[in-house]
RNA sequence: GGCCGGUUCGUCUAUCGGCUAGGACAUCUCCCUUUCACGGAGGAAAGACGGGUUCGAUUCCCGUACCGGCUACCA
């Protein structure tokens, strides 16, 4: 395969190069045709808060959506952030919201490892290759040289500009260079960036962007301690690994320049993949982007699971503990930036697969909005069957320790709440009652307005229910409203006392429904129990 | 500070030169409902600013302002 760069003029201003590149509308549909592989490229260094998570899930669906490949790459090369279990916890979320990948560290593949540390070999032997090249350079300038450095230079850069003054291969002769390198001196590689030249990336959802290349500085490529930085193994893997599009956060853009770069230095312009940068999820209150702090502070989850970080014991919430379903946690996430061009805000993961594209992804960061992801989540709830609501549901009860003994009950129950649950956990408010006598009575709410005729009233009305024998709730209420219109009172005055029997407190369904479902004999010690206590 | 990006109701967004600027969340009013919801009807609410280009700009161009990102041997 081929593809045209086009080399949109290249002459001589001042003395300097300004050259552009830019791959022409054919090469991307040239570059269509291979078979479309992504990658999310995750640190393991802490949770995944919901940013990640929709780069997980653009990254998915545009691979999915072309019938590719969506493959998770470890990237471990920061050795001293290691978190432990924060990759399965990773696997865990993706898992979790079914976007299982197609090749990683645990799905196996034929490009493995998918672990940076595991390929740490490779990536040496291309940044000598560039030093070879006349591309990079070494440097031997201490951290505490280049602290030094930055506190008395204001805004120094390590670029062009500054690297003759530097202790680096550039300004040392061939032998000091050689024999620092043989010796025990700790060295960093560091790409040489072109003086005054205009590089260009075609983001799929930005257009084209331009970089003056004398604004970059020479970032390092290879640590002191052997193992790459982002820059070069981002494009070493993504090269090795076939990746033919790569989706990250906006926060790269500024140094795509230097990813470039390298693709043409070592892989060809022609093989890099096709860049898009998302934009970011911030703050809902001001400034910023989300960061895991704003949802201890506003009240709401911010990673997709729970997360406690092994070192500090602190623990972050998650959407999954907070009562979410996968399904609206996607959907949210997907709208957060994204529509197809109609009026549907519902969408299937199959639904957003088959609509994604990524030239309908908007420019601008989006706030987050909890209440609006509470509201994807009621929707959820509501347009689900019960039926398959029902083993969701019986865990949130269970661990709210209300025991279901009648499944089919169970199915009722849900059919007659869901609509007034939000968050999957106010299943256990609207439901527990239909398992349990409430364990606890709102009495403050009927004491104040309690006499004599209701304590009769509700007397008969135990009379009256016990002789019933079709026990179903039209029959209840005509039963109950029969004896209220005797009592010359509002039927109204005997309902909310009666709700607060049965249920402990002013809410769930209809209160005949709630008396039909809990049986005869319930309803009538429910009854018996409270006007105990009165 | 420098570089890059962004800017439509409070929030998420539609609009790819013709707009009485549409939808959703939230909010408000009413209906339904003797709890709370669901549901239904309606209301209020937006093109940052200034210049161009054009018969006509929210839409295209430039500048300003504001917001954000980056500026590590972190990703």
């Amino acid at each position: 395969m081929r593809i045209v760069i086009k080399r949109l003029h290249n002459n001589q201003i001042n003395g300097h190069t300004t050259t552009i590149y830019l791959l022409s509308p054919n090469s991307y549909l040239r570059s269509m045709s291979k078979k479309v592989r992504l990658r999310f490229a995750p640190s393991p260094t802490g949770g995944l808060h919901i940013g990640g998570m929709r780069t997980v899930l653009f990254n998915y669906l545009f691979a999915k959506h072309n019938k590719g490949d969506f493959i998770v790459r470890i990237e471990d090369t920061d050795q001293n952030r290691f978190v432990e279990g924060a990759e399965a916890y990773i696997f865990e979320c993706l898992k979790w919201c079914g976007l299982e990948p197609d090749e990683s560290v645990v799905h196996g593949g034929k490009y493995e490892p998918y672990r940076q540390s595991e390929r740490k070999e490779m990536y040496k032997q291309y940044a000598e290759q560039l030093i070879v090249d006349g591309k990079a350079y070494y440097a031997f300038d201490t951290t505490e040289e280049l602290e030094e450095k930055r506190k008395t230079v204001p805004n120094f850069q390590y670029s062009h500009a500054s690297r003759s003054e530097m202790k680096n291969s550039l300004t040392l002769s061939d032998d000091e260079t050689k024999k620092l390198l043989n010796s025990d001196a700790s060295y960093v590689i560091r790409i040489k960036m072109p003086e005054n030249e205009t590089i260009s990336i075609n983001d799929m959802i930005r257009g084209e962007v331009s970089f003056n290349t004398s604004q970059v500085d020479d970032k390092v490529l290879l640590k002191a301690d052997g193992m790459p930085t982002y820059h070069l193994a981002v494009v070493v893997d993504d090269y090795s690994m076939q990746i033919t599009h790569a989706f990250r956060g906006e926060e790269w853009l500024p140094s795509s320049p230097v990813h470039i770069l390298l693709w043409q230095y070592l892989f060809g312009l022609e093989n890099m993949p096709q860049w898009a940068h998302l934009p970011l999820i911030l703050k809902p209150d001001g400034k910023g982007k989300l960061s895991k702090r704003d949802g201890d502070r506003l009240g709401f989850p911010v990673f997709a699971m729970n997360w406690t970080d092994p070192k500090t014991n602190e623990l972050t919430h998650g959407f999954r503990e907070r009562g979410f379903l996968p399904e609206a946690f996607i959907n949210f996430l997907a709208l957060l930036g994204w529509n197809d061009g109609t009026e549907q805000e519902i969408f299937s993961l199959d639904e957003l697969i088959s609509t994604f594209s990524i030239e309908r992804v908007h420019k601008a960061g989006a706030k987050f909005d909890y209440e609006k992801a509470k509201w994807f989540n009621h929707e959820w709830i509501k347009k689900s069957l019960a039926s398959w609501l029902q083993p969701l549901v019986k865990e949130v009860l269970h661990k709210a320790t209300v025991f279901v003994y009648d499944e089919d009950l169970l199915i009722k129950v849900i059919e007659m709440v869901k609509d007034r649950c939000v968050l999957f956990t106010d299943f256990v408010q609207q439901s527990s009652f239909f398992f349990a006598a409430p364990k606890e009575i709102d009495i403050s709410s009927v004491k104040p307005k309690w006499n004599e005729r209701k304590q009769q009233f509700f007397s008969e009305l135990m009379r009256d229910y016990s002789l019933l024998e079709t026990w179903k709730h039209d029959e209840l209420e005509k039963t109950f409203t029969e004896l209220a219109a005797a009592t010359r009172m509002k039927p109204g005055e005997f309902l909310l006392p009666f709700r607060i029997m049965l249920v402990g407190g002013k809410f769930g369904p209809h209160v005949f429904n709630i008396a039909e479902l809990i049986g005869k004999k319930e309803t009538i010690n429910r009854i018996k129990h409270t006007l105990q206590l009165l």
